[in-house]
DNA sequence: CGCGGAATTGAAAATACTCAAAATTAGTGG
DNA sequence: CCACTAATTTTGAGTATTTTCAATTCCGCG
């Protein structure tokens, strides 16, 4: 976690970091954003949405394992996932990490921030990715004049407690089965909410993240998932997963079903 | 936790859940109310303290194991604890608890509603009770006035998804032993940020509570104080706890310090 | 082709859980 | 106010799940 250093330069060097002018040009704000749905604009007017677009910063591109605020950061934006995926962890006195989230296209980053005025946790891309900066400042301006914003804002914020309130749900009182089980049901109820399919996706995170978001080690990780591959509840092909028995895995996931380790 | 009946007739009586006419008459506002500094009002102008006074809901008492509210109810209001304590937990498919929360005088309640526009957890009194109620929908009308409420209330979202990712930090990966002790200090800082003792309070919830928002059974906490106690860490009579050794218990809960049960 | 990180698998160990019983405390009714 | 009953807490013994440690294996990449 800690000593994930950044691998620049697999696709972008470290200047596409920064702001690539062409694309600045061709940026066509959020009406145009395929998240529109289900971002920040969701539900505006489009003469609103206009006038979130004047507010919306530059676009950063991060290349994998770059960081894109560190804890302890002081906090000027919000982050709107463009496209990419991005985990969140914190690190505590003894310097283990504790990955509290793991974000998509259209999710918004930052939001712990406020209360402090400074980040205390790291946001890192998980593979090549690109965020709206959305100068805070700015957005507080506007919510005063566009109520429907202000909102959704609250709604997404509160969306934020309750991810995490069921993220404690889990953690506290769920075995290793169903905590995967949880895990691959919400990422692919997320891939459905994007369009993409729900049956078949690929993880974007090690083994290792997994286990450390879902207070496992990466051992048991590797073990779970061999099980289920053993009964004919997923297919995994490195990071490829598919879903193979979705029912069956809803019904673990909800703790109405479990399967032991094969004799 | 769901078994737990309303015992009700103890101090108060059922009909003191609804408003108590005479309170209603002595009713003084925020102003001055004890916890205005840690509260929803916090570092607001007088005429704009009078302001959020106006739309302030009747007060609420409740009785100790009465519900403030149920998961499922339709969201209106928030609550701010004026005295008293709650805890909210979630109940998952399975009808197994999680508590999310403990919460005290000037600890704001609801939050995670907003974005559903329904509660998803249950709020319980831990003991007798009183809550101000606060109207979301005219609170939501003030902030277009009071800029001031509005980031406020924004640091108070913030804070609180801060906390949950603290608790995932502590249900992921901390051993007993460290949950416990974390969750010592914690309340010893609560108290002492509200005038209290920072060394001797009373714990208000049974140990099956503390046990299960910490992710661990009953025993687990029972034999972990009585670890404690035998160290010299902290003398406990019943829910009574002096924390006779502050130092090493946040050591321990940093991290930096372990303590092995006794030969 | 070989290096290195990531993942898998096995065996042993540890932490916390379950089950059970006793002790203590709180609540209820006489 | 006391006695009885129910609930909570403590403690012990045995167990289970998950971790730790260790050894391979797999794969991407130079």
């Amino acid at each position: 976690m800690g000593r994930a250093r950044a691998r620049l330069g697999a696709l972008y060097n470290a200047g596409m970091s920064t702001t690539i002018p062409i694309l600045q040009t061709l940026k066509a704000g959020c009406a145009a954003c395929s998240m529109h749905q289900l971002c920040l604009p969701m539900g505006l007017e489009d003469a609103d949405i206009e006038r979130l677009d004047r507010i919306i910063g530059r676009r950063r591109r991060l290349a994998r394992d770059e960081a894109l605020y560190k804890a302890g950061d002081s906090f000027r934006n919000l982050y709107a996932v463009r496209f990419g995926h991005f985990k969140t962890y914190q690190v505590n006195a003894a310097g283990e990490a504790q990955i509290t989230g793991f974000q998509m296209a259209g999710d918004l980053l930052g939001m712990d921030a406020i209360g402090a005025g400074r980040h205390h946790c790291d946001a890192v891309a998980l593979e090549d990715s690109e965020v709206c900066e959305i100068p805070f400042a700015n957005l507080e301006e506007l919510f005063g004049q566009v109520p429907a914003l202000l909102r959704h804002f609250h709604r997404l914020m509160s969306s934020e407690i309750t991810r995490e309130q069921n993220a404690m749900l889990l953690l506290g009182n769920m075995r290793a089965e169903q905590r995967l089980a949880v895990f691959l049901v919400n990422k692919s109820a997320r891939y459905a909410a994007r369009g993409y399919s729900p049956t078949q996706f690929a993880l974007r995170m090690s083994r290792e993240d997994i286990g450390n978001y879902l207070g496992l080690t990466i051992e048991s990780i590797s073990r779970l998932l061999s099980r289920f591959r053993k009964l004919g509840l997923v297919q995994v092909d490195k990071r490829e997963v598919t879903l193979l028995d979705p029912a069956r895995l809803k019904a673990m996931a909800a703790g109405t079903e479990q399967c032991k380790p094969m004799a």
